[in-house]
DNA sequence: TCTTGAAACTTAAACGTTTAAGCACTAATT
DNA sequence: AATTAGTGCTTAAACGTTTAAGTTTCAAGA
């Protein structure tokens, strides 16, 4: 491997000082009254030995890594997946770059993963926090500008860029009752997030409002079984009791594991069931019956947290949220 | 923001010097004869103060950042999102962080990531190279441990993970073959890369082999107009004009594209046509006649690549390819 | 002739680590 | 009593930058 090339061998080989190569590389020779003619000798020798700044010892000088961390709950999942190239793609036009992290919905794992970018000196970091994770995500924000994605904690010092949860779900069901459901039932995941909350709260909320004499269904599936939890949850709901006449699911995987049921139960959507997913995949346009479902805007929205988190980190603004709208794409699973 | 802890604040707390601070913080007390009583106090008021090794300044110090790049096509395809899984996941165990870029198939946001990730002092890359980058990655693996993956470039001495992509379209051939499917054309992107080329070439020796009587068809989709050429490429080939009775697509990206058009236009799988997909997608599970195709061992593959990187990185093992092979998961897309 | 001041450049400290080398003890050996 | 050999600690240089503060040179003004 050839050695690196640092601003001291182009001061040894232009026969001047390494400041003048630095104050001319950085282009700012001019403040600092570099001849032109030297000038011009340290720009040809920096491009003979293919000098390449060495980024590290900037940022130990200057305290900014450029850098910022983004840790997601799954970056196999195509929510995330989109998420983190509009991250990727916004930090990239702004000179930074994304050190990225999956967490997998384990708390141990996330605060390793937030520990490695703290001791890599991000400059900030945009986490999708996992469960139990409130206090130390509090103090973290102490030290560091974040912003939330996806989820969010009770704490309003916190930048956080979210979907308005329990409009999204709330509209789920009216768009259902307008379709004639009365009996709907929700799957989420079994969490104290306030996120998966809202969604629920804004499903009971438009129960009580729609169908005051209808029994709400919630059904709560765990991170660690999903199958398996799904699978009996829906053993329960499905026709043959005759008690559900709708389905909601609160995020894009439950959307996706529900349809394996469907699908190898053979069951009739909408016919027997209607449904309506979340978040949005592939699979739901190729499902016998397109899924309507609740697009959240996840692009614009890892836009929008980097856009924050740069303000916070340059200072220009204070932490805030910003929630956004989805769109109910209407198809064929809901009659 | 609070300002950070060094060695030094832990020194002049405790009342030692900095050497013996760093001494016992990277666990060496013993060899350099540094005194439990000491060593303790040390310990203790590191977490009084909640210190927090500064990385950026370890690595100006070693040389080494503990840091790899990976650069995909495209973060958002389920294929490079499997990957960068299975990356972050080996990295992480390995103690190393990931630095994440998504190229989109642009050269010349290609070559800025590369540049960036050099200018960080990452230790190795990962990275799946786009067309004309040929060059600027050999010149690249002579400075830094470079892994290349999906694709790959004529070049003995760069590592590479591949699948064998001559192998899987030539089997994907024999498969329909069997199934009785005589005219059977392939959907590949237009590109001279190896990756794409010997696909192209399996299907070819296949066709040359089992059906030498009938002429072998190959689409060819430009990167930037998929669903153009995909249509206008099927609009040629798909029944009604009676030519083609099976088509093998070459990526998954192309697979789902053609389910589309097959959907919209109603051709009857496998009836009208059959299908051989490339990958693997939840899409492919839940098409009305559920895909058969080509599935490659990208998680393994992932791991594969940081492990090479690693050990071309630690100097244990000289660059050097590892060739996987692919399954083919049958199902009713070929009758 | 001497001062002033601007121009063009260099010196050196600093960022937070690591680590070879040095120093001051004490205890053991001659 | 003088040497040696550990032991336990500190000093200081180095990694590659940035940048405030200094130095030298020279022309212009008094």
């Amino acid at each position: 491997m050839a050695k690196k090339i640092s601003i001291t061998d182009i001061a040894k080989q232009a026969g001047v000082s390494i400041a003048s190569v630095s104050y001319v590389l950085n282009g700012i020779e001019k403040e600092k009254r570099v001849s032109a003619a030297i000038a011009d000798k340290i720009r040809e020798t920096a491009i003979l030995l293919n000098y390449q700044p060495n980024h590290i010892a900037q940022n130990l000088k200057n305290g900014s890594t450029k850098t910022i961390g983004l840790i997601v709950a799954d970056i196999a999942n195509t929510y995330f997946g989109d998420m983190a190239k509009a991250v990727e793609e916004e930090a990239f036009k702004n000179g930074y770059t994304v050190i990225l992290g999956s967490s997998d919905e384990n708390p141990r794992k996330s605060q390793l993963l937030v520990d490695t970018l703290v001791s890599r000196q991000v400059d900030g970091i945009i986490i999708a926090p996992v469960e139990k994770a409130e206090k130390r995500i509090g103090e973290l924000s102490k030290k560091l500008p974040i912003v939330l994605v996806d989820r969010y904690l009770d704490d309003e010092s916190l930048s956080a860029v979210i979907l308005d949860n329990y409009q999204a779900s709330f509209d789920a069901v009216r768009h259902l009752s307008e379709k004639g459901y009365r009996r709907i039932a929700i799957i989420g995941y079994k969490s104290s997030m306030i996120h998966m909350q809202e969604r629920l709260k804004g499903y009971n909320a438009a129960m009580r409002e729609l169908h005051p004499g209808v029994q709400a269904i919630v059904g709560e599936v765990r991170y660690t079984k999903i199958e398996q939890d799904m699978h009996d949850i829906l053993d329960r709901l499905t026709p043959g009791n005759q008690r559900t006449e709708a389905i909601i699911f609160a995020t894009n995987s439950l959307t996706v594991a529900g349809l394996y049921y469907f699908q190898q139960k053979q069951i009739k959507i909408p016919d027997d069931l209607a449904l309506i997913g979340f978040d949005g995949n592939v699979a739901f346009d190729f499902f016998y019956a397109p899924l309507t479902y609740i697009k959240q805007p996840v692009r614009a929205m890892g836009r929008k947290a980097v856009k924050i988190l740069l303000k916070n980190i340059s200072g220009t603004e204070t932490p805030h949220s910003s929630k956004f709208g989805h769109k109910l794409i209407e198809r064929a699973s809901c009659g």
